[in-house]
DNA sequence: AACATCTTGTCAATCGATTGCAAAAAGTGT
DNA sequence: ACACTTTTTGCAATCGATTGACAAGATGTT
């Protein structure tokens, strides 16, 4: 039952654990000969051996695994950034593949923190959050003195981290722009809680196209209380209970616009006739539903490739000069606008 | 930049690196006077000491680590299963906190080849599968020689291994009887990629309850390529091409019914008048659709409770007696049937 | 006072791989 | 054959925490 290591795979083969370790690693290559080399390996994956990653992270001080922060697991658009980071990241062939820890936070400072920790006593070799909020600087401020911490999709005001981000703002313009072009007068904006910076310049972004364009806001905004469609649904009765009635929504991503067009057609309103709706972030949904939903694509590419960047770079060298970056975002008008 | 490890705390409390690792744990075999004790918490607590976990894994041989396979991180109910693993493992404070390791397969064997070695290199403490197909068989074998391997949510044809799973056959049954008693003669299945037990499953559970209720499946039986609802709506075609029309289906996940719902809506045809549809897994967005989805509720709780008591018990006593639980779902009836 | 018992703490080995240093082996040029 | 570089291999220390064995001190019993 006892896993084969170095120790015995070396003896079995008459060399020294040193020469085995050399012979598996591929940077000290030229330093085994070529025959005794390829014996070595041969017998290893013969054996089966697979090294104890722990002990060689004890040893080396890096562990080649990198601590992912997401709030929401559920979440379409995160999902597809961590899957875009690893494949950037792995895509190097060069270098030894990095494992991911991935950890859900639910947007509960707590846990961040003890999420945090438990990353640092895995000793990551860098920390990539696609979920932080104000409450979190204290905390990845800390982190950032022991490893690298990189910001994806989500800012800190005030905070200054290695960060890829998606020009929300701009966004949220080209949305309240699109409004103005289709002579809607009076508009109107679900927004997701104000918990992350997402939201929040989605939202200024828009008002502030609208105020230039003299579009109104009415009612002045609609939180809903979290990013889903079951919280969208909830948010059409606020929508209509005033008057004058707005003419076009700006649902701050996919989901909360499902809920709402969902609400629309249980009473029997037609998108976009009745009522116009744009969403954000381009995801599956958005494409198949019946009445295609016009919606601001995000950004994945870019923000993924540019997060893998900065951590490869970071991890290489920790007083790496990095460059944070905002990625604009496009505009896809579809049937529901 | 270094960090404080063990040692220099001990030296600075002046006491033996052996009395903090004692003070530290909850060791019950040897005892620390509980004035020291206090003592040498409060100091690790000031000076932000944080074990190195890799240290301690190679030590003692115990990572508190746990390997999941998914085939799919965009699968709602397969998260929502890993949530309520780990939920029901950190539910025990009694034993330490365990670490998921998160990794996706894709259901392409040689990912999930790889990343099973991983998980052993990295020394996990079991490993749990969501994502077994039939072509892992010979490798999750092979890991579970190693550690405990626990099969959640889809099973392996001729392979014993503990687990926790949906009696997915019952469901599909479920769904045909419920269209006999409406009256339906003549149903189709928009079924899964039979790759997983899963969607055969279904489908046998469904197609014999049509055999004894001489119920026409027409046509025989549509295949999506992926259990999405873009694939879905691209089966509306197929499904209407024949002649006598099916009055109902039973798609084999929620996915699946929202595509083929949206492409009805997309020529006109209305649900559950022109045809009703159940959908499986009673995901969130089943209940906010405007004509709420029937469907049937994947009994998450218990799977994950199951699997989580499997893992637990197998890693505690790798001889454990476990025994494999079958959870059957239960079908939930809304307006699109 | 002598002895057993129980607490509390220290010592040192250990987990498995990596790596600086030095020794051995092989190769080169004269 | 000799002095030399260069290549290949071995030795042993090291990463940081855990734990069995043991010692010193405290407490109790007769």
């Amino acid at each position: 039952m006892a896993r084969l290591n170095m120790r015995e795979l070396a003896l079995k083969l008459g060399v020294d654990r040193a020469t085995v370790s050399r012979a598996l690693s591929n940077d000290k290559a030229h330093l085994v000969a070529p025959a005794t080399r390829e014996r070595i390996r041969q017998a290893a994956g013969a054996a089966g051996y697979r090294p104890d990653l722990t002990a060689a992270t004890l040893r080396r001080g890096r562990s080649h695994t990198v601590g992912i922060l997401v709030s929401d697991l559920g979440n379409e658009t995160f999902i597809e950034v961590i899957r875009t980071i690893f494949r950037h990241l792995d895509a190097r062939s060069d270098a030894p593949s990095i494992t991911p820890l991935i950890a859900e936070t639910l947007d509960q400072p707590d846990a961040t923190r003890r999420l945090i920790h438990t990353f640092l006593s895995r000793r990551v070799d860098a920390i990539i959050s696609l979920a932080s909020t104000e409450a979190d600087t204290a905390i990845l401020q800390d982190a950032a003195r022991e490893v690298p911490v990189v910001l994806a999709i989500r800012a800190i005001a005030g905070a200054v981290f290695p960060s890829a981000l998606c020009d929300d703002r701009a966004g949220g313009a080209m949305v309240a722009t699109h409004f103005a072009e289709r002579g809607h007068k009076i508009v109107c904006q679900v927004q997701g809680p104000p918990l992350s910076a997402t939201f929040k310049n989605r939202a200024l972004g828009f008002s502030e196209v609208c105020a230039s364009r003299s579009i109104v806001e009415m009612p002045q905004r609609i939180f809903a209380e979290t990013a889903t469609s079951a919280a969208g649904k909830r948010t059409l009765d606020a929508l209509l209970a005033v008057s004058p009635r707005p003419t076009a929504i700006f649902a701050h991503n996919d989901a909360l616009a499902l809920g709402v067009i969902e609400a629309m057609r249980h009473r029997g309103l037609r998108c976009p006739e009745d009522l116009a709706i744009v969403g954000f972030n381009n995801t599956q949904l958005s494409r198949i539903l019946a009445v295609p939903l016009s919606t601001v694509d995000y950004p994945v590419e870019e923000v993924s490739r540019h997060a893998g960047e900065l951590v490869r770079n970071l991890i290489a060298d920790p007083s790496y000069r990095f460059e944070s970056r905002l990625f604009t975002p496009s505009l896809i008008v579809r049937a529901s606008s």
